[in-house]
DNA sequence: TCTGGGGTCCTAGGACCC
DNA sequence: TCTGGGGTCCTAGGACCC
């Protein structure tokens, strides 16, 4: 993993990205609305959300608000296949690229002054290039910490630039409303404008303590320093994801067990090929539920040794859909996932030594012949599994 | 207004270890 | 026998993001 350690960061924002990839896949459709999704609304066009369309909302509220708007299926590889050729071109712009989601991504373009001209030049070159290489339309905020960044971006949208200058970094970021800060949702929101506070000016008057017995202590403290624009969080190159999950919504009806089944076995095969295709393996399978009355539930287990294997896996999941039967006769099933965490890399080496009672004096010893053989860095954890299993060391090879 | 499918991170209690 | 502090892992729930 690579960390950089200077700014000006660049936030680039696909706008209204699977609607904006139809746009430019059938000409027919530019300058009228569009809606991507019919249940519902995966993306809008800006033409849609004219008239009031979001993301998330039911496709029933979606046509009410605008008839005469041309509602397409999605074509997630479609999607896939554009978002590849952005991010060629962002790594075309600096190779310090963090991506957040499918259409967006931070970029720090510290250092390249010398070479590609200042901050808003390079912002304005990448913009031009994603238009001209992939046909779409970007938007980028530039400053000098990620979340204002961020923040700039959802200011000029759609088909902006915008530069925070650091000497107007407050003045840019006070005025306006607490829900432009990255974490405040609908809850926080409502917690906050109880208490009267509806701008970042007004979060940034309160205290730590206060914030923080408002909202926890881990919102607390990323609001108040978010209020105050502190932000050290560099750009990082080569996240790895850190789960991978599976879920179908299924609607009011009944299901049978068998039906139940089935659906498992078919969220969980198409999860496992993912996994495998990877290369990585899992450790923890958790069911998700959601029931009739919109509440939600998981369950989990996690097994003694990281598997890809479909057949481990389902037969986890049913072990866990066994758990709560009665819970879902009560209430009502409409959504049922399957998620995998605590993931690994498939090639992760095993050390195991036999265990017995100077086993954990050995593992030092162990540990050390290993990182001789593999450098330190292959280390990533060490594990007592059990008397059964020994000692069991997950590495990283370099 | 009755809500899809994919993720991230945080909290809190309990088990267990040193 | 009772007491303590500190740490990790597991499980479940929740807020939030696109």
């Amino acid at each position: 993993m690579f960390v950089s350690t200077e700014g000006p960061i660049l936030h680039a924002d696909l706008d209204a990205f699977y609607a904006s990839v139809e746009q430019r896949d059938d000409p027919r459709l530019r300058g009228r609305p569009v809606i991507v999704g019919g249940g519902v609304v995966l993306a809008a066009s800006y033409e849609a959300k004219a008239y009031g369309v979001r993301t998330a909302m039911g496709g029933g509220q979606a046509r009410r608000l605008c008839p005469h708007a041309v509602v397409v299926p999605p074509r997630m590889s479609a999607y896939s296949e554009a978002s590849k050729a952005v991010f060629a071109v962002f790594r075309d712009t600096t190779p310090i690229v963090e991506g957040i989601s499918i259409d967006e991504a931070f970029l720090d373009v510290g250092g390249l002054a010398r070479i590609s001209g200042s901050p808003s030049r390079i912002a304005a070159r990448l913009r031009r290039d994603v238009a001209e290489r992939v046909g779409l339309p970007i938007t980028v905020g530039v400053a000098r910490t990620k979340f204002l960044a961020k923040v700039a971006s959802g200011v000029a949208k759609p088909d902006g630039l915008l530069v925070v200058p650091h000497d107007g970094e407050l003045a840019f970021l006070h005025p306006l409303p607490v829900e432009r800060l990255w974490g405040v949702g609908r809850v926080t929101s409502a917690k906050l404008r109880d208490r009267g506070i509806t701008t970042v000016g007004q979060v940034a008057t309160l205290s730590e303590a206060q914030l923080v017995s408002m909202l926890g202590r881990g919102a607390g403290r990323h609001l108040h320093a978010l209020a105050h624009n502190r932000d050290p969080r560099p750009v990082q190159v080569g996240r790895r994801r850190r789960s991978m999950g599976a879920q179908r919504a299924l609607g009011s009806r009944y299901r049978s067990p068998d039906e139940l089944d089935a659906i498992l076995a078919g969220l969980t095969d198409r999860l496992a090929r993912r996994l495998r295709s990877a290369h990585r393996v899992c450790r923890t399978v958790v069911l998700r539920l959601r029931f009739a009355d919109y509440t939600r539930a998981t369950r989990s287990h996690t097994l003694t040794e990281a598997t890809a294997g479909t057949e481990t896996i389902l037969a986890t999941a049913r072990g866990l859909l066994a758990t709560v039967r009665p819970l879902i006769d009560r209430e009502g099933l409409t959504l049922i996932g399957v998620s995998l965490s605590n993931l690994d890399n498939d090639d992760a080496v095993q050390l195991v030594l036999p265990f017995d009672e100077h086993a954990a004096g050995r593992l030092d010893s162990a540990l050390d012949s290993v990182r001789n053989r593999f450098g330190s860095a292959a280390v990533t954890r060490a594990a007592l599994l059990g008397r059964d299993q020994g000692l069991s060391v997950p590495l990283l090879p370099d």
